[in-house]
DNA sequence: TGCTATTATGTTATCGATAACATGTTATCG
DNA sequence: CGATAACATGTTATCGATAACATAATAGCA
């Protein structure tokens, strides 16, 4: 790593927070009336919250969050627990969630785990905990028992718990991405475009979400009275170059395929590649479907058709839901705890084309 | 959206948190002597502290890392300001700045902008500072004049600062991509390919970045005795519908080009796609190399040729800096405000191939 | 043996704010 | 006109922890 050299200055000098005595003192009243201005509390005269309106405005204070928080035992903050972040799943659904977040007053607190790390789970929440979070969300795909702690761990978690992905269960809310309706929306598809032996390449099968886009594929399949043997699915990981191994041995194993639904956009774009290579038509031979509607999708060659999944909605509706959990405990009351399910949406462009066709 | 009722578990009960003082009735000794065991301070006898660690553990307490936070002026956070989360190069940047900030210690306390819209951040920031955090990452381009507010507001700021991606600045800490070094490299590439009428696909000039990176293209034609007008670059806006407009008008206004060197993949992606519907070859008669290493660029059609920017690594840099200016300033001491820079990489692939040269 | 250093623990003040309560003043009304 | 309500402001307690200071018991040493 190089350095390049520029001048420096020196220290800023350290100087300490406003605080609100320090408004009070100048301002010629108590910390009581500073805190009432500054809440917009009732009974102050419009004379006094003139003065120090104008004293805050000229000392720069800002109350302290972390004071407030403590004596409220709120903190307007809720923790976010991510995987992946590296990958633009992760990070569109994080973008929604700052989103929502920041419409509703609420800062994030983030923690990312790299990898399941079950052991340390108590860990992170604690950490979370130990700063007042109001709230958690759980940004992190369901894989194998990967969710196993919540049986032990989550009833000792005193704060509303919102899980994003994750196979719904009883007493737990949680949002997701309805994929079974995105594979019978992609096999459909594939279908309706006079397709009959459609091959899958799936995700991880550990991962929850790959298993339900499979068995969408395979119902829509038996649906329609088709066939959907086990050779005709092979199991990718999510990365470009799985795909281009499991479309090989897909190839071979289903010889006259004549579509193809890959279970994300990484592993569509290998099938196109490939295809090419083979000097397969695509569409003419193999239509192929991706899933995720990444934003290169589009531009692929030919353009691939996918599934959306619209990940900001996603992040927005667990904000949503997580502070509509926070402010019904607030008030002491009950709330149903259902899962709630994002629909996917299909859309077409040349990998599929019916209008390319020969 | 539609909802799928799940049998739902009643309102878990609201107990309240374990406090020190708690620990300390059980454990029949002062919270002083609680929060000696805590943080592992001597002067507590062995006898003493196993009684309180067994009651910690019984009552499963943590303290409140608010409350420390308040009394020690401390909070082991971190603020990160992110811009265009939905996009991959900001969450890498962020996976770095996460990793990082966990193996010191610290939590991010996240705030999304989606615009520059100048008159919000002193509030971002202050929305920061209310909280404590002990230093700012601003992981956010510059684009035009948004850095401008520095020069107000930086100065009220009293805490570590450290900005990525954006131009070095006297006595502003940095931490960016050798962006002008990368374009230097996919230059010099593509004249080591024997290539001389070589075109750019810019990003938007506003961005510091993008400036940069066509600075490096022209000075290295220039170094090579070649010439690089105006008209031979053409400016984008990262997206690939932009690159597909910027190469259509780049091939007629400098038809016998021979290779292009785009602002990031994305455009490159579309100089691919746009080459194989006119039917040039790439890389034989056209080479096209991109810019970031996009984990899908290896599997274009052919597959591309890059310059890897290593954003991991940059927001860990960047954790690093603001860390050891804290505690530089804890100490008391000056630190040197210098930029880093984070060199580039060439990335062979075959879209710059010269061994499939006909 | 008496004095200082070390160890062990407790008490009080503090961080920056708000909650809860108290007090005084001005309207309102029967 | 006196009682009560509404307004305006101040005082003290509190959130959960640690800092700073105080005290007591033991140990080491001249």
């Amino acid at each position: 790593m190089l350095h390049i050299q520029v001048p420096s200055l020196t220290l800023p000098d350290r100087k300490k927070r406003v605080t609100i005595k320090d408004v009070a003192y100048a301002a010629g009243v108590s910390t009581q009336t500073v805190s009432r201005v500054m809440n917009n509390f009732s009974y102050v005269s419009n004379e006094t919250r003139k003065r120090v309106e104008a004293v805050v405005e000229e000392m720069g204070y800002r109350p302290s969050t972390l004071a407030r928080s403590l004596i409220q035992q709120r903190s307007y903050t809720l923790g976010v627990v991510t995987f992946g972040l590296k990958y633009i799943g992760p990070s569109q659904t994080l973008n929604g969630v700052a989103d929502a977040a920041d419409e509703l007053g609420y800062m994030l607190l983030m923690k990312e785990i790299d990898a399941f790390d079950l052991s340390n789970i108590d860990n992170i929440i604690g950490s979370l905990l130990s700063r007042q979070v109001d709230g958690v969300l759980w940004v992190a795909p369901e894989i194998g028992d990967s969710h196993a702690w919540l049986d032990k761990s989550l009833e000792k978690v005193s704060v509303p718990f919102v899980f994003i992905a994750m196979e719904p269960r009883e007493g737990i809310m949680s949002v997701v991405t309805d994929n079974y309706q995105g594979g019978v929306l992609a096999t459909q598809h594939l279908l309706d475009c006079g397709r009959k032996k459609i091959g899958h390449i799936s995700g991880p099968l550990t991962w929850w979400e790959a298993e339900e886009r499979k068995r969408g594929w395979r119902a829509t399949m038996e649906n329609a009275g088709l066939e959907a043997p086990e050779h005709h699915c092979k199991e990718g990981n999510w990365s470009s170059a799985s795909g281009e191994q499991a479309f090989n041995q897909l190839i071979e194993a289903f010889p006259d395929m004549d579509a193809v639904f890959a279970g994300n956009d990484q592993m569509a774009l290998s099938v196109l590649r490939e295809a090419h290579r083979r000097g397969i038509q695509v569409p003419e031979q193999l239509a192929v479907i991706g899933f995720d509607n990444i934003p290169e999708s589009a531009f692929f060659y030919p353009s691939l058709s996918t599934i959306s999944q619209n990940l900001q909605l996603l992040g927005k509706t667990a904000v949503q839901t997580v502070v509509e959990m926070i402010q019904t405990r607030q008030e002491n009351q009950i709330l149903e705890l259902q899962s709630k399910f994002i629909p996917p949406s299909l859309i077409v462009r040349e990998s599929t084309s019916p209008t390319r066709s020969p």
